[in-house]
Order: C-alpha cells, then sequence, then structure tokens
DNA sequence: TTAATATTTTAACATTTGTTAAATTATTCA
DNA sequence: TGAATAATTTAACAAATGTTAAAATATTAA
C-alpha cells in the first residue's frame, strides 16, 4: 500500500522526541509557564512560586535536565542562578495544547 | 517577589503532561505522521511504512498505549484493528514544533 | 577566616518505559 | 475442522526517569 509522503526526518522526529520528552513533566511545565511573564528567575524564586510541591534539589534536577536538553539557558549573578527559556517560541505548545479537546 | 498569574491549573498539567508523555517517542510520532494523511490503518500497514525500525509486536505496544492514553481510537473490521487519531487538532504541535528553534 | 546562603552534585533506590521473544487469541478461508 | 493470518498479551529484562536526603561547591557578608 502506498501512502502520502511525510515530512520529518528520522532525525526531526527524535529532536522532536527529546524535546517533549524533555517538558512532558508537570513540574517541568509549570517552570516555563511561569518563567513565561517573569524570566529570568532564579532557582528559589522559582522553586517557592511552583504550585506543584518541589523541593529546591529536585528544582535543581529538573533545571539542570531542562538545560542540558536545550530548553533552558543560565546566567549566574553573585550567588544566585537565572534561568530563561531559550527558544520562545516552544511556549506555543500550550497554546496548542489547550485547543485540544484531549485536555 | 510576586509573579504574574498563570492559565493552567495543575490538573491541566498534569493531562497536558500525559499526552506529551504518550507521543514523546521518535515511532509514536511517526505513528501520528503517518495516520494525519492515511487514517484509519492497520497495525501491519502502519508498521510496514514506518521509517524506523519496528516489530509488530512492538508497534501494537506503542498503538495501544497510545489508545489508553486517549491519543488514538480503534475499531476491529474482520482480522485487522484499524487506528485513527483522536482528536486530530493534537496534529498542530508538529507545525508548532517546526517553527522551534530547537528542532 | 568563618558563617550563612544559594545552588549543584552525588548516591541510592523506586518507578516507569522500552525492548525482545514466545505464547495466545480472534478471524478467515480452504 | 485445521491451517494461515492479524494482532494482542505475557513475561523477563534493560534502560531511562523521578525522588530523596546528604554532602559538596561557590559566593557573599560579618
Amino acid at each position: 500500500m502506498k501512502l502520502t509522503k511525510r515530512k520529518f526526518s528520522i532525525t526531526k522526529l527524535k529532536k522532536v522526541a527529546n524535546i517533549l520528552k524533555t517538558i512532558s513533566h508537570p513540574v517541568k511545565l509549570e517552570i516555563l509557564e511561569i518563567l513565561e511573564s517573569n524570566e529570568p528567575l532564579d532557582v528559589s524564586t522559582i522553586c517557592s512560586n511552583i504550585t506543584n510541591d518541589c523541593e529546591i534539589s529536585m528544582m535543581s534536577h529538573h533545571l539542570s535536565k531542562m538545560k542540558d536538553n536545550g530548553v533552558l539557558s543560565s546566567e549566574k549573578k553573585g550567588k544566585q542562578v537565572y534561568y530563561r527559556i531559550t527558544d520562545r517560541q516552544l511556549l506555543n505548545i500550550f497554546d496548542c495544547m489547550e485547543k485540544c479537546n484531549l485536555i
């Protein structure tokens, strides 16, 4: 059976899968949402403003994983480390998901 | 520090995280892409048209997980089981990701 | 230089996902 | 009925993620 051609190469699908995997967690999504309107923010401030419960050590784990995968960037200023969203286009995923009847 | 209010409740963030987790895999994304233009399709046809290598048993695992999480629906016709996308709005995620510089 | 604060790192472990192969079920056709 | 086909289920295991608590590092301030 001959099927319609597609747009994404395996390499691209892997990259997309990797980005999605990096943010597929309630706390990670909430981090993005908080940073969307208030970036850049330091770890403690993010942590104390998150609705989901999250210890500072766990928050640091989440943030560094998101940074390792290119979703966030960081800059140290004195004792604090400030995080921001690397590519704000990614935030369109919230509108995209909100339009889904699955949600 | 007082931060800007946000849109998504914890419950919604959990739902979004769950959907994203369900599709955060190269083969699962490719299944969506194939079904986008050719649905509904039976398991063997999906399997033989996938670029990523995937045995029929593994494909069945992927499909049933996606079905369990509401992303796909299925209908049996004779020996074949035909799968389709439950909510085609979800497909906007491909455009959304394509616009990201991260990809 | 010592103490306090902010963050990261480590290690240990639980849970979830991904993978493989074999066995099982359901349906059709000879 | 019995063989062939399509798909699912099971079980066993590997790999990745999530979580917790404690220890370590870096910076600032007393």
